[in-house]
DNA sequence: TCGCCAAGACTTTTT
DNA sequence: GTCTTGGCGA
């Protein structure tokens, strides 16, 4: 009798997944199973223990997780997991705040505010209380007072120690009436505002807390303050709580994520049981070992020794490039070995670093070998100007109160409205006490005879006409599909040729215009406040296809993937290249003073070593350039932390600046034929350059004897080579840089 | 009111 | 080097 349920898992999740009720606490290594574990619990407490669905809320960090554990319950049970609370910590928040609305001075529609809107309504602040932006920059005093919410403080418990912490209470106070005016929340103060609300109202607290029999709790290490509080209510009555984490994967601690949680956890529940998932499934011996020689140097943690059946395996590649140009033409070669001897297909690999701004020279490389890339991050499309312009149109039609949206579209495009109109917009809303969005929509609705077109004056007209559109907007709402609503506002707008002027770029807008169109129709049924909201919690994190996604036909050859450190958590490729390993980038130079920022900069490093399953790269450069000139670093403090005898050293390279150069002419010329690749090729003769028998050496694996070689129509000459130190190896001559020694 | 151009800032990570 | 912001002229 078999048991899909359980049959497969090793002694230590078994003991996890079967654990009796109580307090749970997983401490799962990289690669150890930890999703399984929790999603076999979930299955488990539904199927073994006949629990509802109803009542279980289970969290996680990003949308991609939860998503995920949905999908593989769903299919193990084959069954729908209705009532299931199951989402990230903002979107649990969010449902929590909108069906207890009447506890706060939010309508349940509030709209959430992005880290852009943010920062404006920051400014917004800073400007009403005629404090200069120059000193206080806006984004300093945001994160200030992000780190206060997430220390569950209001404006009032905040300390005040300096001028500079008088001035962000101060903001803080603002900032904070300003949402409310708004009807809009921020990231953290859906987190602040759920803790809080079941901390002042300990009715509400019960509720929930009588509800939900299970508490389930995914990344437990990356919890702050307000997350902690926020569990240890909604597990207030039943104690079932079941959390999974590793401290050693910490990394949002500047989001105030707090490892030390973990801790407190066996502090405030003495009780609870422990246990540590050790057996890696996913890299090798050498890769898990070269790990912990890393994170070993840190203190404060539960030791682990992470093992694993598969084996010594290779040993990790270092090497140093003269520049960042060489460091990447490395990378991209070593790929581009893999993809033409066959080994290994394009997704396979991925290129991590520990800033956005490293990526950009890694793509170029890519782009010249014309290797498929995926890069992850960077704001790639949310982030985009067209589409937070039609976010913002429809937040407005949701929430007419949204002031940030409504300046940011009031004038896009062009419609005559400008700085004197909006002011006199703004006067006459404070006036009479309501929010421009209002005074717009009667504007719209009377015309002449609304009572602000007086006192607006010569603008009244443009503005009423915009009015008007928002009034049609709304009630299409009601009548039409999201669909419709979209189109309408940008048919309305005449939005489409204000973005695409036919160019390339223009194209690529409308594009941009066409696929938010799209993740609209997901949402047909939902409506526009679950779309804005998931539109607001959704990050292009979320756009990672996981695994089983990957495997689809849909890309029959993949691409590399190109990613920061803190994405790569919970992922995993063949073959991973951590470029940049230099002081002052990895660990980063803003790190350099707090031991306890180090101390992150290292399991930063941690994460991205044992992303690895079969080879790990760790690169570096001598000199990169930086604004236009050359910065020069010493090699990562962290390489040294690693035994040499994990270390195959690959030496330098010097592919210099000037061929790059050069393979920007040839591949700027028109036409692009995939043979362009072999730019590098030696001469086209017919002639081998290496022919059966001689000796050659290779930086990588040393001296072999050439078995064969080939030269295809392209002029491409393959080589066969018997290395002594990894066997046989099949390599393209004009990239193996193969150097003949007899 | 809008669009263009120049100066300045920017690079740590993001739900 | 590139993106954003702000100032100025039409």
């Amino acid at each position: 009798m078999t048991d899909v349920l359980l049959d497969d898992l090793n002694p230590q999740q078994l003991k996890a997944v079967t654990a009796p009720d109580g307090q749970v606490l997983v401490l799962a290594g990289p690669g150890s199973g930890k999703t399984r574990v929790l999603t076999r619990r979930l299955a488990y407490l539904i199927e073994r223990q006949g629990v509802s669905p109803y009542d279980i809320i289970a969290v996680t960090f990003t949308n991609k997780a939860a998503r995920e554990m949905e999908s593989r319950v769903t299919y193990m049970l084959q069954r729908e997991l209705e009532g299931l609370w199951l989402g990230t910590f903002h979107a649990m928040c969010a449902r929590l705040l909108r069906r207890e609305a009447n506890y706060l001075p939010y309508k349940s529609n509030f709209v959430i505010f992005d880290a852009d809107d943010q920062v404006s309504l920051v400014k917004r602040a800073l400007h009403d209380l005629n404090i200069d932006d120059k000193t206080h920059r806006p984004t300093g005093v945001h994160a200030a007072i992000s780190n206060a919410k997430n220390e569950l403080q209001l404006p009032d418990d905040m300390p005040r120690r300096t001028y500079r912490d008088e001035v962000v209470a101060r903001v803080y106070k603002r900032y904070q009436e300003l949402l409310v005016t708004n009807n809009a929340v921020d990231f953290d103060d859906l987190l602040l505002l759920a803790a809080r609300l079941l901390e002042e109202h300990p009715g509400v607290a019960e509720k929930y807390a009588r509800r939900f029999r299970h508490v389930l709790v995914d990344e437990f290490q990356d919890t702050n303050l307000a997350q902690y509080t926020l569990l240890k209510h909604l597990a207030g009555y039943h104690k079932n709580i079941f959390v999974v984490g590793d401290e050693d994967q910490s990394i949002y601690r500047w989001r105030g994520a707090d490892y030390r949680n973990v801790q407190r956890f066996e502090q405030d529940y003495p009780g609870c049981t422990k246990i540590l998932l050790e057996q890696n499934y996913r890299s090798t011996q050498n890769v898990l070992d070269a790990a912990r020689q890393v994170i070993d140097q840190n203190r404060n943690r539960t030791p682990k020794h992470l093992f694993t059946t598969r084996g010594a395996g290779n040993k990790l590649v270092q090497f140093v490039g003269v520049d960042d140009i060489a460091e990447a033409a490395f990378v991209v070669d070593t790929v581009q070995q893999y993809l033409s001897s066959g080994k290994a297909s394009a997704n396979d690999f991925a290129v991590m670093y520990r800033t956005n701004a490293q990526s950009r020279i890694v793509e170029e490389a890519f782009i010249h070998a014309q290797i498929p890339y995926r890069l992850i991050g960077a704001q790639k499309f949310y982030g985009r100007r067209e589409v937070k312009d039609m976010i913002a149109f429809l937040r407005l039609v949701e929430n007419p109160a949204d002031e940030v949206s409504l300046l940011r579209v009031v004038g896009v495009p062009p419609r005559g409205i400008g700085e004197k109109s909006i002011l006199a917009l703004q006067q006459s809303a404070f006036r009479a006490g309501i929010s421009a969005g209002e005074v717009l929509l009667d504007l719209g609705r009377h015309g002449q005879d609304s009572p602000y077109w007086q006192e607006i004056g010569r603008s009244a007209a443009l503005l009423a006409d915009f009015g008007t559109l928002l009034n049609e907007w709304q009630s299409a709402r009601d009548q039409v599909s999201l669909v419709s609503l979209f189109d309408r506002i940008i048919s309305d707008t005449g939005y489409e040729p204000y973005i695409n002027d036919q160019s390339d770029e223009g194209n690529d807008r409308w594009e941009n215009i066409q696929e938010l169109r799209r993740l609209a129709y997901d949402f047909q049924e939902k409506g526009l406040t679950e779309f804005l909201q998931n539109l607001a919690l959704v990050s292009d994190q979320d756009t990672i296809p996981s695994a089983t996604e990957q495997e689809g036909a849909a890309r029959p050859q993949g691409a590399v993937t190109l990613l920061t450190l803190h994405a790569a958590k919970g992922l995993e490729f063949g073959q991973v290249f951590i470029i940049g390993l230099d002081e002052g980038l990895l660990p980063h130079s803003r790190s350099r003073d707090d031991p306890e920022e180090m101390a992150e900069e290292r399991r930063l490093f941690y994460v991205g070593m044992t992303r690895a399953k079969n080879q790990l790269y760790l690169l570096r450069s001598e000199r990169r350039s930086s604004f236009g000139t050359w910065e020069y670093s010493e090699p990562s403090r962290f390489l040294d932390d690693i035994d040499e005898y994990l270390i195959i050293n690959q030496g330098k390279r010097s592919t210099s600046r000037r061929d790059t150069r050069l393979e920007d002419m040839r591949w700027s010329t028109t036409t692009v034929s995939p043979s362009r690749r072999t730019t590098y090729a030696a001469p086209a003769e017919k002639e081998t350059k290496y022919k059966a028998g001689m000796r050659v050496r290779n930086a990588s694996w040393g001296e072999g004897v050439v078995l064969e070689s080939k030269v295809d129509p392209d002029g491409e000459e393959t080589v066969d080579v018997h290395f002594e130190s990894v066997g046989f190896k099949r390599l393209l001559a004009s990239l193996a840089k193969l150097e003949i020694v007899s």
